[in-house]
DNA sequence: CTCTTTATAGTCGGTAAGACCATAAAGAGA
DNA sequence: TCTCTTTATGGTCTTACCGACTATAAAGAG
């Protein structure tokens, strides 16, 4: 369950006791696909929990930061050459004592929005990875503590599109208003007002700036839709709440 | 840098590099005195940063969670018996590389509040420990990246008592609502109106729960006011804002 | 050509919040 | 004792915002 080394200590800590533990980052990856909310899972191919699902994650290298080790594992297991841009936020830590069966593992869980659903390569030293759809139960029970890590994850990004421009980290550079409001649909699983989302955005200093000049997008069905691309404001003030918001705990 | 085992590693993870790192907790402790914010601050002892001011916090040992370490490291600091009940939230987790001289350190931040300041005791790892006013210049600047982690800690206390019933942890069993306009005028160092703030607290439902009977209390001056306790509800819809509500990044 | 779908503009009513006023009830100081 | 100050508490007024709703525009599907 130790480490070893557990009974050595460097100068100017003789005094203390500590364990050295092995310090690992989790990560929970969201993307929008077909207007419902994924999540990017591996496949577990070793025991414990082998044949199940865990987020993807790895060890903290001697020279990294949590942050750090996160924007590599992110690159590594999305596929993506480019990492930087992408939200990425680091969530809580979990570190109870048996978490892991095999050790004493330490793991600082992070949150990142993609934009756009890359397909995932095969590579890598996970056995697979899908983006699959969130609460659905397209997997089963995920490995170690990760279904709360998932949940804390969901609830994070929920409330960070209530009170921040989180949600444009969702979409591509340029997007449409619809799909701004998809992401919230997406995200909070409940239908939105068209008109009332559009002038709570606008009103918002900030929040979205329009495409100017050739600014309309076609694709879909329907009128087409003005551009907009994110605003430099990170705060939504006042906040822009859930439609039947209630008791959603700190 | 490096605690020394770095080079062994345990069954099952034989594949992989990893480096063991002492992790520790870090606490950020708030009260309330003299209707000022204040938070607990400990005086090292010894070098790096001997003399100055830093947050009180400690190893995790073997067989606890970050959040068990906390608590301890709460009572041992405070010098209080019973720790239960009183709010104590992990905040992130902070792992740069050279954030401590002497090796890897890692450390869990946790923010705590704490109603009525006990006397410190001064015994104990630490040299010294003090209430001291926040953000006053009542202390130089901290050890380590602990600057940092007490205005992370003070962003959330701020933003927390504007979503959730967390002020009600400042407070005692039983305190008037003037008492608990203290609590939000001394965390965001903003007067607010007192008949605003009666009305928006008690149209809350699950806020507060008035002390009914012998419910008032005297001891200062003007009119006495009516007692309340904390409610059952947690989190605040919708929120109360702040004054100058402006730019409060996530 | 019509229907469906989506975007966009506008209206209406209720609620909440800030600013402000008025009264009540205590202590402080003359 | 009387007055002033301080705090609690109740109330009004006005503005802003938000949900519900209607209407129009502009595209594709059939």
């Amino acid at each position: 369950m130790c480490v070893p080394g557990y009974d050595k200590r460097p100068p100017g800590y003789d005094k203390y006791a500590f364990e050295p533990f092995a310090v690992t980052v989790d990560l929970a990856v969201f993307t929008i696909r077909d207007g419902a909310l994924r999540v990017l899972l591996v496949e577990r191919g070793q025991s414990p929990y082998a044949g199940q699902r865990a987020l993807p994650g790895g060890f903290v290298l001697p020279d990294e930061s949590a942050e750090t080790a996160a924007a590599r594992e992110l690159a590594e297991e999305t596929g993506l050459s480019d990492v930087t841009g992408l939200h990425l936020e680091q969530l809580r830590t979990y570190s109870d004592p048996d978490r892991d069966p095999r050790m004493r593992v330490v793991s600082v869980a992070f949150a990142a929005l993609v934009p756009d659903p890359p397909e995932v390569r095969g590579g890598g030293d996970a056995a697979r990875a899908d983006w699959l759809p969130y609460g659905t139960g397209a997997y089963g029970p995920l490995a170690f503590d990760h279904d709360r890590i998932l949940a804390d994850a969901h609830d994070r990004i929920g409330s960070g599109i209530e009170n921040t421009c989180l949600a444009t980290a969702f979409c591509p550079p340029e997007f449409t208003l619809g799909e701004l409001r998809g992401v919230y649909e997406a995200v909070w699983g409940a239908g939105l007002d068209p008109a009332n989302f559009r002038r709570k955005v606008l009103a918002t200093p900030g929040f979205v700036k329009p495409v100017h000049g050739a600014a309309r997008l076609t694709g879909g069905r329907g009128k087409p839709a003005a551009l907009y691309k994110a605003g430099p404001a990170t705060a939504l003030h006042p906040p822009l709440l859930r439609p039947t918001a209630e008791g959603r705990p700190s």
